[in-house]
RNA sequence: GCCGCCGUGGUGGAAUGGUAGACACGGGGGACUUAAAAUCCCCUGCCCGCUUAAGGGCGUACUGGUUCAAAUCCAGUCGGCGGCACCA
């Protein structure tokens, strides 16, 4: 009995589709282009973990489901190499990025290889590499050409550990994401890119994506997109006057106080003079370095001090106080006050500020409380105006409208739209990134880097060590460099990109083939974009998934490129989880691939993962359940092997299995479910077990339907049945829906609603006929027995339901 | 607090209105073997019944509802997970 060898077999296929060039797609030829893209990898020192597996082998399933659909599928693999990981690495052990970047980005490759994926990797990139991060820059100078990219004085996230600048996003409860440090302000010159100006085409472009909802829901909420009205607030004794943003301006009427917020650039000018100046900027200077490194709790954080100053609105002067709840980067930082806000209410109540009440609940009780300020009334669509006069009596939800437009003509405010999205800070303090192609004259104007000097490339000469500086700064190279092309006193922009901006694009550079001429082929893009499936993490939903709609929609407005959007269907995979808990190397759980792969080989593993469970739903790891699926592997081999036949009267069990067998797999890979893809086929298996001899047809179906979720063994098993070329090569087999019909069929008989009985009868049987079958099964009549039959229902094929009583 | 998802045997899971538990793992029993591994066969939701059986009851987190029929749809409750949370 021959047992089968998966790492001789796995590794001689592997030979073979690269000699033959099996996946390398020539883009521009290309028929049903179909673009299958992961969410490609930082290139760890780590080996790949489970995690990585499950990410890029049913993808690549998929991936090969398609391509023997018919379609051209291009699916490259890139690497996500520039970033902190690998800086902070040197920074300990002195070996300089790019070296163990290209150590790592080497065995990498080698282990990817193992899963037998259908990458091309011809079409490879390395963000990390001047060919690729020329194109980086090339993206800012777009930028910059077009106005969407500024500089701006701000207080940004700073951690002093990692030394560097933190986006929003990488802030966590006020704590750097990486090291945990607690985030201080700093102000610093920044580079900003315009995402906001794109919020509302990110937010209706969503409309239009197979995303899974969640991932909509929460760019969604990212985008944060509020209606509203701008009233305008006029400092008393002052020629100063604030915009003001109120998304509930139907009671505008009951504001009391206005609030600002203590980052606010214009407060000291404010305070100045006043009685209690220094007692405010003290106030300011603790809350704003206590909001920026803590999380902010609105009930225990809630505080606040006056200005000493007052606005002007139709409502009178109101005392104008700073108060930690109120953000700086929403609207314009200046808050306006009333008894219908929570946080307004409590604050009124902690600091005795006056609060008029103009709208009540219906129930008088209630009304009665809420004029005694008992507690705050607020965003109920049923309340009841009680101001402005013209509105009195209406609804708060209804009235809505109609109180914005009064507003309006009146000269009071004007309708704004307003959104929580932030533009995108890109400048990093750090060595490993893209270098920002800037250089400032001796003024300290910034001027853009001609694209023939580009790639701008990263200087080799610094220290790592972190100094509090961009360790750029310390090139002598750059420095050099910058005033041999510009001239004597130029400088060089010492920070580099976020990473973020470099995964913004990858999937236009797998498709130009590291061309150094052009960013993406005109004809190729638009033959291919956008990516037809994107799989990769859902921790991506709010950063990298709306930095690269927003750069496509960009350079689909530069004219480089043909569509908004780059990812037409998303998909997350679950997570693999071990004992419960997320695997990672300081909790000590993470599985190693490599022991299994080792023993069963990579097709045994891959099928493994994705037997566990529905592929977007993840698990919890186990090692025990993987030996069934070596078995089914073994038990196609020796079925096969031994009871091949070229003449079988192949019965009708086989027919009909197989059959229904190609339609539920096919079924199945088309929505990703995996593990009842792999059950049909073990289930096909354990009929093909009980006779004796299998036909070469069989065999070819067995190895086609095996081909995306084992690819290895089903070249193997395709040449076993005779077959030449590769299996991949082959289209999918079709099903016949006449071919799926047995000659008798089960009927199960319901009385009231509870299964008494079942009988055999033809596939065709009519409904009368079988109803009346149903009833001379003597349990059935033990059931009717004396009982009157109300209802009788026939469910085709299947069952007979009687009602009785 | 808000939004979303989920809750099924000892375990992973299947079934998206029509015979709940497919397919596996684990467990039990048997065959083969000097023995073990491997392999093969049978049993395996819980309970009642029985020499064997026929049959019956309960059962998809909980409580109700809709329906001839509910794991599936609706309302509420509890538990778990994920995201957001000062955005005026």
């Amino acid at each position: 009995m021959s047992q089968y060898d998966p790492t001789a077999s796995e590794g001689k296929w592997r030979k073979r589709w690269e000699k033959e060039r099996a996946y390398n797609v020539d883009l521009t030829a290309a028929k049903n282009p179909y673009y299958s893209m992961v969410m490609f990898p930082y290139p760890s020192g780590d080996k790949l973990h489970v995690g990585h597996w499950y990410n890029f082998a049913p993808a690549d399933s998929f991936s090969r489901f398609m391509r023997m659909q018919g379609n051209t599928v291009f699916t490259p693999m890139g690497f996500d190499a520039f970033g902190l990981p690998a800086e902070n690495y040197a920074i300990k052990t002195g070996v300089h990025p790019d070296d163990s970047i290209t150590a790592n980005v080497e065995t990498m490759i080698t282990q990817l290889k193992r899963i037998g994926c259908m990458y091309d990797w011809e079409k490879m990139v390395n963000t990390s590499k001047p060919e690729y991060y020329r194109w980086t820059q090339w993206l800012f100078l777009q930028m910059f050409k077009n106005n969407l990219a500024y500089r701006k004085d701000a207080n940004v996230n700073w951690c002093d550990s990692c030394k560097t600048v933190l986006a929003n996003e990488q802030v966590w409860e006020g704590k750097c994401e990486r090291c945990e440090t607690d985030i201080l302000l700093k102000p610093m010159t920044q580079w900003y890119w315009r995402v906001k100006d794109y919020a509302q085409k990110l937010l209706d472009g969503l409309d239009t994506l197979d995303w899974p909802e969640k991932t909509k829901t929460m760019q969604r909420n990212w985008i944060g997109r509020s209606e509203g009205m701008n009233f305008t607030f006029k400092v008393k004794d002052s020629d100063v006057e604030f915009e003001v943003y109120d998304s509930v301006p139907q009671t505008y009427r009951a504001q009391t106080f206005a609030v600002i917020a203590p980052e606010h650039p214009m407060l000291p000018q404010l305070v100045k003079g006043q009685k209690n100046e220094k007692e405010v900027l003290d106030f300011i200077e603790r809350v704003k370095v206590k909001k920026a490194t803590q999380k902010y709790n609105f009930a225990e954080d809630l505080e606040g001090v006056f200005t000493g100053r007052y606005v002007e609105f139709v409502t009178g002067d109101l005392p104008l106080w700073v108060a930690s709840f109120a953000v700086m980067d929403y609207g314009s930082g200046i808050v306006n006050c009333s008894a219908h806000d929570e946080r307004d209410f409590a604050f009124a109540k902690k600091y005795g500020i006056p609060l008029h009440v103009v709208m009540v609940p219906e129930d008088e009780k209630e009304a009665e409380k809420v004029r005694n300020l008992e507690y705050c009334f607020c965003k109920d669509p049923q309340g009841i105006m009680l101001e402005p006069e013209e509105f009195e009596g209406r609804r708060w939800g209804e009235a809505r409208q109609d109180i914005i437009n009064h507003l309006e003509q009146e000269g009071i405010g004007y309708p704004v739209v307003q959104y929580k999205l932030r533009d995108w800070s890109i400048s990093r303090q750090r060595y490993w990134g893209a270098p920002i192609p800037i250089v400032y004259d001796p003024e300290g104007n910034a001027h853009a880097i001609p694209e023939k000097h580009l790639p701008w490339e990263l200087p080799h000469d610094v220290e790592f060590r972190p100094t509090g500086t961009s360790p750029l700064a310390q090139s002598k190279e750059l420095k050099e460099r910058t005033e041999k092309i510009f001239g004597k006193g130029w400088t060089p922009e010492v920070d580099t990109m976020d990473t973020f901006v470099c995964s913004s694009f990858y999937q236009f550079r797998y498709l130009a083939e590291n061309s150094e001429k052009e960013f993406v082929p005109k004809n190729v893009e638009k033959n291919w974009m956008p990516v037809d499936m994107y799989i990769g993490g859902p921790e991506h939903a709010c950063m990298h998934l709306i930095y690269a709609r927003f750069v496509t929609m960009a350079l689909k407005d530069f004219g480089h490129v043909s569509h908004d959007e780059p990812f037409k269907r998303l998909v997350h995979q679950g997570l693999i989880t071990n004992q419960g808990a997320k695997m990672s190397k300081s909790k000590g759980n993470v599985v190693s691939p490599d022991a299994f792969i080792e023993k069963y080989g990579s097709d045994v593993f891959r099928m493994y993962l994705m037997f566990m469970g529905p592929f977007t739903e993840g698990g919890d790891w186990s090692d025990t359940g993987i030996k069934g699926v070596d078995r089914f592997v073994q038990r196609i081999w020796r079925i096969f092997s031994e009871k091949l036949n070229k003449k079988v009267d192949q019965e009708t069990e086989v027919t009909v299995k197989l059959h229904a067998t190609i339609k539920k797999v096919t079924a199945d890979i088309e929505r990703l479910h995996f593990n009842t893809a792999l059950s049909a086929l073990m289930e096909l298996l354990n009929i093909l077990e009980k006779h004796d001899a299998v036909s070469h047809d069989v065999a070819g179906v067995f190895a086609k339907l095996l081909a995306p979720l084992a690819p290895h063994l089903a070249e193997e098993l395709w040449e076993l049945s005779g077959a030449t070329g590769f299996v991949i090569d082959q289209k999918w087999p079709t099903y016949d829906e006449a071919q799926l019909i047995t000659d008798t069929i089960t009927i199960a008989v319901q009385i009231n609603g509870k299964v008494r009985a079942e009988f055999t009868a033809p596939t065709d049987i009519s409904q009368s006929d079988a109803i009346a079958q149903a009833k001379q099964d003597p349990n059935v009549q033990k059931y009717m027995e004396g009982k009157e039959i109300r209802k009788e229902i026939y469910v085709k094929g299947k069952l007979v339901s009687l009602v009785v009583g």
